[in-house]
Parts: structure tokens; C-alpha cells; sequence
DNA sequence: GAGTGGATTTCGCAT
DNA sequence: ATGCGAAGTCCACTC
């Protein structure tokens, strides 16, 4: 079970001993109360007052949030973070606490200066739960892998993330034609990025071989505008469903390839 | 001041009961204790059982958050978010506290199941605090609409932003000898992929009109191998830093195309 | 250590 | 609503 300390609305000094001793020691500590933020490195920012829930985490990531959105307003990953944690009076005689968080690479610091905290949480957690994701980008190479015939009968795979000049085919085979593939995986509905880069990758191994060579965009939908871009480039789409792909890998059926990838 | 209600190790009934009100009430609740945690929609995913923060915020967002990262390891987005929560029995007898946050574009579901609960705590945060950043992409952009000179003496901007074939040109202008210029602007070192996108547009823009036309990459650096790719293609570099470009539009001389932004 | 590309990317803006 | 590209993107992986 979690240890969990908790103090409500305490003084900024009470605060600020159980915040350095906390980070000290490398647990989670929550903090809530009003703040304003600022942040130094590749850009800068400026938060005025609000208030605001603040995380230290165990490896020193810091997230300053707000009460709305998915995204920490001000942050700083953790892993090299270090923290500076102080009190200071202001202008009219009232104390802040400072929270500061800084790293080297790159430079950059986050400070959150508390006006008042109205709740500070320390706590250790216990978390060693495997976490599992299904259906990426990745799982779709898998699939047509380990199924060629999803993507179309007869083709055969011959190499994955090979390298070309402008950067990685994600699968390379041969059809039931005995033509060059080119296949360009996206695990979203494909816009004009995915099909120009496809197109790049032709081009650029179309320069090296002499070889008939065709491109498949593989994803589980066209953007409105791509289909004609596609005809106009001579390539081809086939639609495919990450979840589908998933599946298929859930249930294994061919052996032979799992090493191979 | 934020109002702020804490609940210490609760019956899980009684998280329920105060779960269910806070959020139907769009406050902000912050939940700490063990949980397992299933995601489904564009992917799928599996977080085994441990301790964890999880957040919900008043415009529904949820985030939940393990001991360590920057990222949250499930959440979903705030605005269209539906909650339902529940208490179930499980297996052994036990009871489980069940989170569960579903939209409908994308359709996709995060279900948090909460084994025990160590902390609850309901806020009604206020927080009307502007939010600043200085240095993007776009304050680069200004500042050379705003300063030509810090891309080269005599450059003459024309438009910005203009949409060609494959996308947007950030800045399209007139050097001093008359020749086109087409500018591509990073905040970050600029790499193989910023010059191809360049070539792109430039390419694209040949192709219509049958003037010299000069491309300039602006960023803070370039990556390692560009500049060769830079030469390969007959492209110019101008090293920019974004603070520089803050700096520039801070400080307002140039008046008379403020309002042309 | 740098480069490269994916992400349940999210977000915002323009069409 | 959809498309499109930026982001203090972060992150994992390769060279």
C-alpha cells in the first residue's frame, strides 16, 4: 500500500521542508495551490497566477497543470532534471515558495513560484504493471510480415526498415509478378506527406535498379484529395486496419518469422 | 481560494458517491491508488495493476499518470469526453471502482479500475492566468517580416505563408539582385528532412513560374550531414536563433507592418 | 552523442 | 468537419 502524507493548506515553510526532503528521497509529491511559472531554455514562457496542480515525480519529471486540457502547461521530462527549492519575500513583505527545476541538455529550467499551497501529497508509489500496446505502426509491419497475403496475394517480402537515400522503406518484396515493392506503412488515415514519401523512396530506388517498381501505400484509410495524387503517381493503396493487424498477431499461426522480427 | 476536499483511504463506495458528484459538477478530481487500466479505440492497450495519479479535469480530461515519465501511460483528450462510473464486484469478492472515460470522434474508451483508493481530492481550481510563449516558429516568421535584414541585406518580403503544391511556404520574397526567394523556417536544427521539404516547394514553384529562384533554410543550426545536401541542391543556409527573433519583436521599431500580422 | 521517424501524438488554423 | 503542419513536442532506436 502507498505511504501517503498529506498536508492541507500548510505554511510555506512547513511546504517547503517537506518538499525538499521528499525530492531528496526521490518520492511523488502533488501539489496544489496558486502559482505563476516561468519557463527558460529552447523558448521561453511566462504563466501569470492561477491555480494550478503541480507533480514531482520520482525521476524528476515536473508538470505544472492546469484545470483544463490533456496537456501539462509547463513541464520539464525527467531523468537529468535537478531541483532548487527555496523561499523568498516579495514586495509586499509576503513570502513565495520556488520550485525549480533545471536541466543541461538541452538548457532549460522550469520555475513555479507558489503564492499559497493549499494541499502537498507525498507520496512513494509502487508501480511495476507491465503496460501493453497494441496496433501501432510497428504491429502493421509485423502483420505483413508475418501474413503477406493481407496486403495482396502473392508477395513476398524481402527486407523491412531497409535504408534508402531519403530514409526507411518500411517493407520491401516482390509480387506475385516477380515486380519490385515498395510498401508504405502509416497507421492513420494516409495524407499527401505519406504518398510523396512513398513516391521519394520510388524515385530514389528507382535510380539504383533498372527493375519495374511499384509503391503500396498501406494504411487504414485515404485523406479526401490523395487518391488522385496516388493515380497520378502510378501507386497503389491498400487498406488495412491496425486493429486487424493486431489481431493477426495475437493468434500465431506462422512460426517461421517471429526471430526474424 | 480553492476549495479543496480530501478523502484519506475512502470506502470505495464512498469515492464513488463523491467521483460521480464532482464530476457531474466539472470539478477537478485527483485520484490516488492502485489501478488497472484498459484503453481501446484507435489502438488498444493494457496497464497491469499498480499505484497511480489519475486526473480529471473540468473540461473532462483524464490523465493518468504513473510514478515516473513526463507522459501520462493512458489518458484521453478533454471536450467531448463522457464519464461512467461504477463499483463492481470482481472475482474474490472484492469490490472495484470503476473510471471509465468514452468519446465518440475518435470513438475510444479509457477504463480505469480502481482496486483501492489511497487519496481523493475534489478542487474547484480558478485559474484565468495568461499563458505566453515566446521563440515559436511563428515568432521567427514575424521577426523577419517585421526585419528583413536579419535574412540577408536587401531582402524584400512578399507574402507569407503561401500556399504552393505540397503545402506552405513560411516567407516568399524578393532578394536583392530580384531573384525569388523562398523561405523555410525551423525553430530547431534543421535537418535532411526541413531541405526536402524546401527543394519541394521549390521545385513546385519552377514548375510554374520560369524566374531564378533562390531557397534559404533558416534555423538556430543545421544538423549534421544537411549542408551537403544543402550545396547538392543549390540551397542557402542563414543560421537564425528564435530568441533573437523574440528579442526582435519585443522591442517594436518597425511599426507599419504590425497589423499586416 | 546526434540523427531519424513514430505517436492512442495533441493542438490550432485554414479550407 | 477535414486537412495540414508545428510542437519547448517526447521517446525509442540506430549509427
Amino acid at each position: 500500500m502507498a505511504k501517503i502524507e498529506t498536508l492541507t493548506r500548510p505554511q510555506l515553510e512547513t511546504a517547503y521542508e517537506k518538499l525538499k526532503e521528499a525530492i531528496e528521497k526521490r518520492k511523488t509529491v502533488l501539489l496544489i495551490g496558486t502559482c505563476h511559472v516561468d519557463y527558460r531554455g529552447r523558448a521561453s514562457s511566462k504563466l501569470e497566477s492561477g491555480e494550478r496542480i503541480a507533480i514531482v515525480k520520482e525521476d524528476g519529471a515536473l508538470l505544472v497543470h492546469r484545470p483544463k486540457g490533456y496537456e501539462p502547461v509547463n513541464w520539464m521530462p525527467g531523468g537529468n532534471t535537478k531541483f532548487h527549492i527555496g523561499i523568498e519575500k516579495i514586495e509586499n513583505g509576503n513570502k513565495i515558495l520556488i520550485l525549480k527545476a533545471v536541466r543541461s541538455k538541452p538548457t532549460e529550467s522550469v520555475a513555479v513560484y507558489f503564492e499559497t499551497i493549499e494541499l502537498l501529497v507525498v507520496s512513494e508509489l509502487v508501480d511495476s504493471g507491465k503496460f501493453s500496446l497494441y496496433a501501432s505502426e510497428h504491429d502493421m509491419q509485423k502483420a505483413i510480415l508475418m501474413e503477406p497475403s493481407i496486403l495482396e496475394e502473392g508477395f513476398k517480402p524481402i527486407s523491412f526498415e531497409k535504408k534508402v537515400e531519403p530514409g526507411f522503406v518500411d517493407v520491401y518484396g516482390i509480387d506475385s509478378e516477380g515486380r519490385l515493392v515498395v510498401v508504405e506503412i502509416k497507421r492513420r488515415t494516409a495524407g499527401r506527406e505519406a504518398v510523396l514519401q512513398l513516391a521519394k523512396y520510388i524515385d530514389s530506388i528507382k535510380q539504383k535498379v533498372s527493375r519495374e517498381i511499384r509503391g503500396i501505400l498501406v494504411a487504414p484509410r485515404l485523406a479526401k484529395g490523395t487518391q488522385r495524387l496516388l493515380d497520378t503517381l502510378g501507386l497503389d493503396f491498400k487498406a488495412l486496419d491496425p486493429k486487424k493487424c493486431a489481431e493477426i498477431l495475437s493468434k500465431p499461426k506462422v512460426r517461421g518469422l517471429e526471430e526474424f522480427l
